[in-house]
DNA sequence: TCCAATGTTGCGATATATGAAACTATAATT
DNA sequence: AATTATAGTTTCATATATCGCAACATTGGA
């Protein structure tokens, strides 16, 4: 195997504790420990100590009525040191804000991980339809307009690599042929931002834009998401526009210019 | 040692991962191996597979030019978790946006864990002033007008326990004798508010309300801070009324009733 | 009251995490 | 540019901490 030395000397009881961790879903917010026993392969008596060891430092808490864990405050106070020392996370509130009072839709800023774009940070529009993001979650990049924006601006290898992975269609407007993304691509860095009509879920529109830093590089984008009744075909310029004054506001506080 | 039973049977290098975890703050959010090693008297070697395994699953993150660590964003998606899973958190957004335009100060939504206060949420205002909390910072509960809304609604038992625990004056302000904190709670759950005038922090002041769920219960505390400059004593009472609005709102979408 | 299901604990076997030292890789100094 | 110095990774032998099993405890249901 090829990722062998990669693996080799990993802990393997530090690993079963975030794999455990990483299995709390926003489904499944609640486990226990005979349910995580099964589902991860492990025994339950590794389970239980393993739960113990992580509640002690509340990374998890065990509701003492039904002896199920959740996940604990430990996690959250981790959290708010990434955000509070992520400049755009800082800088980009107040815009944030102002643009979803704006456009009336919910707003993210994301960046790249591999091919993966992750939601650092959300503002939630009024409506009263719940949403199917959260901080924290990865989508592929190919098929949403925060990752269409944050691939067009990376490096061609970036983008190579990205086209011969596999394009899933998602839905029946998912763009899953390369050459026609790779296109596409080019079209998004000319134009300055993305949208995503329907590529990823059925009945989702978005449209994003780029956030520099002070050098000059795109470290994170803006998008606005919201049904395809609200954004319409019609709107994505005029939103397209706010979107990118906004993002361009957070890329001047975060020192770029020109 | 009483606790000896508690910690024969915890993992020793799951626990060594989470210290590391923990020993990221938010004016340290990158380490090095042999700082880690030092600082919590491991072994390098024994950080450095740590260290492999926790970025292996996306718990922290390698700067692959300075080779240092800071934390990664799988628990940027924990924490999501947490959050989503969280009602309060879901139905206060839009509410807590609304007050921080109107009073413009910062608000947070707080959670009681122990005898502390936990901030679970944070929206910050408009004023340039960089702030002293982070979501899932922890503070005493005494001495913080959120803390003091949460324990003051708690049990007696809680009350107790918070009397008879080490009351630390932080501030010339902080009330540290156990009669005088036990009145001041009462009035404090008879007028439906609390504030800390610099009990915790000299020059910056908060003033608190209660959030209720639909079983009536206490679940969780909404609170604007700001400096004494702006929050003034003879503003409590108007900051207080729109305080109280909102955190109804909150207990309303909640569903309570009354 | 008994049974079933689930979580916790004791214990021995052994896989595995550890520390020391060797080995790299990178940065600093001359 | 060559040489130290510094820090991170990996090897290896060893001891130890982790694991699985089974016994035990606890809870809830029949």
């Amino acid at each position: 195997m090829d990722a062998k030395n990669n693996e080799n000397h990993l802990l393997s009881s530090v690993r079963n504790a975030l794999l455990i961790l990483q299995s709390f879903t926003m489904d499944e917010p609640e486990k226990k420990v005979s349910d995580l026993a099964a589902s991860l392969g492990l025994n339950k008596s590794t389970v239980s100590r393993t739960m113990s060891t992580l509640a002690s430092e509340g990374f998890v808490s065990k509701d003492p009525e039904t002896k199920k864990y959740r996940l604990g405050f430990s996690i959250l106070a981790l959290s708010g040191i990434i955000n509070s020392n992520t400049d755009v996370y800082q800088e980009s509130q107040p815009i944030l804000k102002k643009l979803v009072e704006d456009i009336g839709e919910t707003a993210h800023i994301s960046v790249l991980d591999n091919l993966d774009v992750i939601y650092i940070q959300k503002l939630e529009c009024n409506h009263p339809v719940r949403f199917l993001t959260h901080v924290g979650k990865r989508n592929p990049a190919y098929c949403t307009s925060s990752g269409k924006v944050l691939i067009a601006h990376a490096d061609e290898r970036k983008i190579q690599q990205m086209l011969e992975s596999e394009l899933n269609p998602f839905t029946k407007y998912t763009i899953t042929n390369p050459k026609e993304l790779h296109a596409h691509l080019k079209k998004v860095k000319e134009e300055g931002f993305a949208f995503s009509m329907e590529e990823f879920l059925e009945g989702v529109n978005s449209i994003a834009a780029p956030i520099y830093d002070y050098t000059g590089k795109v470290i994170a984008s803006l998008s606005v998401v919201g049904p395809k009744q609200r954004i319409e075909p019609n709107k994505i310029r005029p939103i397209a526009k706010k979107v990118i004054n906004a993002s361009m506001e957070i890329s001047d506080r975060l020192g770029y210019w020109r």
